[in-house]
Parts: C-alpha cells; sequence; structure tokens
DNA sequence: TCTGATCATTGAAACGCTTCAATAACGAAT
DNA sequence: ATTCGTTATTGAAGCGTTTCAATGATCAGA
C-alpha cells in the first residue's frame, strides 16, 4: 500500500508533525533534519494524499471551468489561458464541458462542488443564475466567462457581444449586401442573443436591407452544415446574399455545404462572416472573415478576477473586451 | 459554513451512519427515513465532501489523462469519448496537457498521484516508462492512449501508425509523386517516428522516389506555416512535389502558407496528405486528404481496458485500429 | 408466551493530513 | 550559575466521510 506521512515518520526517527514541515515549511526545520525527512519519502516512494490535506484544509487547490463546449477551439483557447495563469498562483483547473445542455452543467456544478473547489469559471448555458448565488453565498468564489453579469452582481470578463454582431452585419452592408442571413441558435444562449441583437441593430438602421435568422440546434460544424444545405435549396430570389453565423463552427460547415454542392460561390453569390477567429478559419476553403475574440487572454483574467474576489478585498469586477474584425477572401477582404 | 453529514443527522434525528446509507445505499433504509434524511439535506443545504469520502474510501472517482496537446481537435476529440465512457460507468475525466513537454508531463503525473485518482490514460511524450511502473505497481491501472506498449506490459490503444504512414506515401506515390517530403518532429514522439517509419518503408521499394524529412518543433498549425514558408523558398528542382504532415495541424498551416504566397498550387505544384482527419480538414482552402483515426473510439476503448485492469481479471490487453485514408481535393481526391 | 430470524438503526473507529500549543535544547546575556 | 529568548521538534486534536460489529425492534412460527 501507498505509505503515509506516519511511515515516514518513523522511517526518518522524527515526528509526523515534521514531515508536514518538511513539506510545507521547510525553511522552519533544520537543514540536516530536512535532508533526513527527504531521504525517507524517497526511499519509501511516499506521495502526499491529497484528499487528506483538502480534508484538513477545508478548500482544494483546483478551479472549476465549465464551458459552453470542450470541442470548440474558441473554448479550448480560454481554458489554455485560464490553465497557465492558474498555474502561475499555485492552481489547477478542472475543465468540464456542458455541451449546451442544462442538465450536464448542472451535474459538473454538483460534481465541482462536492470537490470544494477554489472557485467556478463558467459560461453558463443558463440565464439562470440562482444556482450560481448560492454557491457564491456558500464562500466559492465565482467568475462569469464570455459573459456579462447584467446587474453586475458577479465578476465577469465578457466580450462585447452586441458591438460584435454590429461590426459583423456593418461588414455585410458595407459591402453591398442587404438580404443577410443570421446563423445562430439555440437563442437561450446569451452570446448568441446578443450577436443577433447587434445584427438587428444596424440592419434597422437601412431600409432596404432585411435579416433572417436561421436557428441551428447547437453551434457545430455539423449543424452548420445542415443550415447550408438548407440555404442553397432555397429559392434564388429570397436566398441571403451574405451570411453572419454565430460562431466559426457554424461557419465552416456552412462553407462546406456551399462549396461541396458548388453551385454557389464564396463571396460572391454569399458573404460570410463568422465569430471568434478560429484557428482554423484563415485556412478555410475560402478564408473566413470572423469577429475575433481575446481567448487566452479572457481566460487569464478570469482566473486573475477570480483570485481578487477570494482575495475578498473588492466586490464583483466587470472586464469588457471589445471584438476585432478580420476580414478575409469570404468578405472580399483580402488575406 | 457548509453543513456536514452529523448537521444532517441532528436535523433529522438519526445518526451519521444512516446519513450515509441513504446517500450510498438507499434500498437499505426504510422508505420513511430516507424522506426525513433527504428533507433534512435539502433544508440545510448539504453537500457531500468529496475528500472525506475520498480519503475514507482510498481512491477517487476520477481518471486523470495526460495528452500531448489539449488543442489539438483529434485529442480533444479523444477526451470526449474517453468522458463519455467514464460517465458511464461512473467516473470523471480529469485532462491535462502536456504540451509534448516532458516536464509538464510529470507535474501532471505528480498531481494526478497525489489525487489518487482510480486510474491514468496516458499519451506518452517520453519512451521511458518507469515512472508508469512504478504507478501500476502502487496501485493505479495505466493505459497508454494512441501508442502502442511494445513489450505487451501495459495496456495500450493505438492506431497502426507505421501503417498509416504506409498508406500515406502509398497514395502520394500512386498519384505519381517522387519527391516526397515528410513534415513531423520532434521525432522522439513514437508517433511521429512510426508514421515516418511506414512512409520510408514504401519509398524505399520504389526506385526514383525519395523521402526528404522536415522538422517542426511542434506539431502545431504555426508551426506548419514556418515549414511550408521554408518550403516555397526552396529551389523548384529539389523542392517536394508531394508533402506528408504527421497531423493536420501542421497540415493545415503547410497549406495556409503555400496558399498565401500564392506561387504554387495544391495539388498541381505539391500534393499534400495529413493525418488525423479533424473536422477542419475537410473545410480547408484545398479540402485536405488525411490518414482517418477513430478518435472517440479510442478514448471510449481506452477506459473500457482501464476497468478491466481495474477489476484485474485479466493482463494488460491490447488493442489497435487501422487508420484509413481519406482522400480529397489536396491529392486530387473527389469529394 | 417464547425463540429465532430478519430488518433498521446506531455509534465508534479509522482514513492521512495540517495545525498549534507545549516542550526541549541551546546559547547569549546577566 | 541563572534567566531569558530563540529555534527546532513534538504529539494530539480534528477535518467529514464510510464501514461494520453491535443493538433494538418486529414478526412468524411453535
Amino acid at each position: 500500500m501507498a505509505s503515509s506521512i506516519r511511515d515516514v515518520a518513523r522511517e526518518a526517527g522524527v515526528s509526523v508533525g515534521t514531515v508536514s514541515n518538511v513539506l510545507n515549511r521547510p525553511e522552519k526545520v533544520s537543514p540536516a533534519t530536512v535532508e533526513r525527512v527527504l531521504a525517507a519519502i524517497e526511499r519509501l516512494g511516499f506521495v502526499r494524499n491529497d484528499a487528506a490535506r483538502q480534508l484538513r484544509v477545508g478548500r482544494s487547490r483546483s478551479i472549476g471551468m465549465v464551458v459552453l463546449d470542450t470541442r470548440n477551439p474558441f473554448f479550448t483557447d480560454v481554458a489554455h489561458g485560464a490553465q497557465a495563469q492558474a498555474l502561475s498562483d499555485g492552481y489547477t483547473v478542472l475543465l468540464g464541458g456542458s455541451d449546451e445542455d442544462s442538465s450536464r452543467e448542472v451535474a459538473l456544478l454538483d460534481l465541482f462542488e462536492e470537490q470544494r473547489v477554489a472557485g467556478l469559471l463558467i459560461s453558463p448555458v443558463h440565464t439562470d443564475l440562482s444556482r450560481l448565488w448560492r454557491l457564491r453565498e456558500a464562500g466559492t468564489p465565482v467568475v462569469l466567462v464570455d459573459r456579462g453579469s447584467s446587474d453586475h452582481s458577479f465578476s465577469s470578463v465578457s466580450v462585447d457581444d452586441v458591438e460584435g454582431g454590429r461590426i459583423a452585419a456593418q461588414h455585410l452592408v458595407d459591402i453591398g449586401r442587404s438580404r443577410i442571413g443570421f446563423i445562430g441558435g439555440p437563442l437561450a444562449i446569451e452570446q448568441v442573443a446578443q450577436r443577433l441583437e447587434g445584427a438587428q441593430a444596424v440592419v434597422s438602421k437601412y431600409r432596404g436591407v432585411a435579416l433572417t435568422v436561421f436557428q441551428p440546434q447547437a453551434l457545430t460544424v455539423l449543424e452548420g452544415r445542415r443550415i447550408g444545405e438548407e440555404i442553397v435549396a432555397m429559392p434564388a430570389a429570397t436566398r441571403p446574399d451574405a451570411l453572419f453565423a454565430a460562431n466559426d463552427l457554424l461557419a465552416l460547415g456552412v462553407i462546406q455545404a456551399l462549396v461541396m454542392t458548388g453551385s454557389l460561390r464564396v463571396p460572391e453569390d454569399i458573404a460570410l462572416v463568422g465569430y471568434d477567429d478560429i484557428d482554423f478559419a484563415g485556412a478555410a476553403v475560402v478564408p473566413l472573415s470572423s469577429v475575433r475574440q481575446p481567448a487566452t487572454e479572457i481566460g487569464a483574467t478570469a482566473v486573475k478576477l477570480l483570485m481578487h474576489e477570494a482575495d475578498g478585498d473588492r466586490g464583483p469586477e466587470q472586464v469588457v473586451f471589445q471584438p476585432t474584425l478580420v476580414s478575409r477572401a469570404s468578405t472580399l477582404g483580402y488575406e
């Protein structure tokens, strides 16, 4: 069986307290003793039991993170940024994906709560935040990721999604398109709803420009392809001449559908803007214009806010990044 | 503070043993009592402390997973498959990325060992497996993922990488190419070395066909782009007329470089095969031919083998999947 | 009425760690 | 020689579970 701190103490001829000190505050122990204990640890192949440590200390050194989709490169990048920052603060990030399903989300929260995570980063499916309130009441700091806290009750780090929708739609209008299709859903996802809102705001300013909404079941390549096929099948008169997809996964799926059937050209017949500017966007059949968000920075910032909350010095803070448009071939851009 | 099982016991007027039974074997407790306890739990907002449970039980309900790169969609898919399978067995997967760096790998192993994970899935950077031996000796089942166990001492689930290299190279020869470039590295990564080995085996069978090796620092889009630029800069006479990239990230990077400079056409001037067939491969500028591996199935199988090891019935098992070629435009294929 | 057998509940003993008040050891200062 | 301060070490308490032998309650059968 795995040896315990007690075995190490016996082996090194010291007390358990001393072994614990060697592990946690070696500067409090005389060098000779440290050496002796380390040798014993080595000899026994001792590995500290984190469960026991945690039980005693009350909190874990892990941060729970819930994102909408672990397979979406955008969230992978956010998580990567969070990981790196957490590491430098001595924490570990546990990543879980809700797959945009609120029951999976609840299951993850249960799990993290049982683990007594040091904090929670979440990109919630729900608009209902009561569960998060409870968690926070119970002493677990919570930071909303990629989603603002409208009433400022939570710390959050987000990107201005309304503005993102605005610049995407404006760009399409600027290149002369008038029948704009928005692809995104479920609309219950705040980010999607806000990007739509931004697009609508622009469209309503121009007479002669109309917006049609296509609602996929999920924000995936597969669903994008399905919607793309749907659009190809529309009569040319009503078919959009420009599309704004709520994320790049959808956009890439749409491109696949358009290009594979070969009947419609991008951007000549249909221009296309995506969202997130994932690494793969620039390498697409038709390099994809996209609204860029600073993914890793979002993750890193979220962890920083979490640390602030944990310190308890200040109240909730909101950080809002501004999105930028990256224009490529799919909207006549160069690059 | 968070309430304990003791508080629940008091609130419900029963003993702690009974509360524990309600939590773990409700069928052993009379319905009336179950109800009373559940009500008390609800009233107090009790959440079981997993650290204490784990300390008592000795093992956690988590499986540690170490992959080479959490941002590579291939591994994301493998992890997803593992997650799903683990879930149905009542486990959780903790995912960590080594970034192909063995010190990060060691740090992750330390972490997982301290957590007393129920098992370990690993796609190791190292060829040296002694650390894993020790872990296994200590009672933690280990399964190698995407990597065979040459001496059959570990359970493993892998794909025949030599065969993968073979079919990729054979395909390039079949479409009439003779100056083949292999892009992959570091060669210390077994998968890369084996794919190269397979390619070499094919090339050596044909006189007049030569293989050049390009070694990126890492298997990323960025490195692919760098190598791609290097290739563009080569004199036409010695420049490869076909490339085989050790994974799709590299291949997409290469494509970006080739297409952006605009001087070389794919596949006319240079044909290109990738590896993994990630979702984005089919949506690339020039849809990418690729060697497909059954990613989610690999993950799911790995968890199954882990469960077998844990049961201890049988010895180590090796599962080897066969890769298949998906031919697209980048090698004159259709689709 | 009594005896077992069955079922539900109890309560205390770990699990392995950290923490902290108490003790020991040892010079320095008186 | 005595006292004081400093530094190093000790050992026991307690974190919140699970588990299991022991106890109590209930009931069928004789």
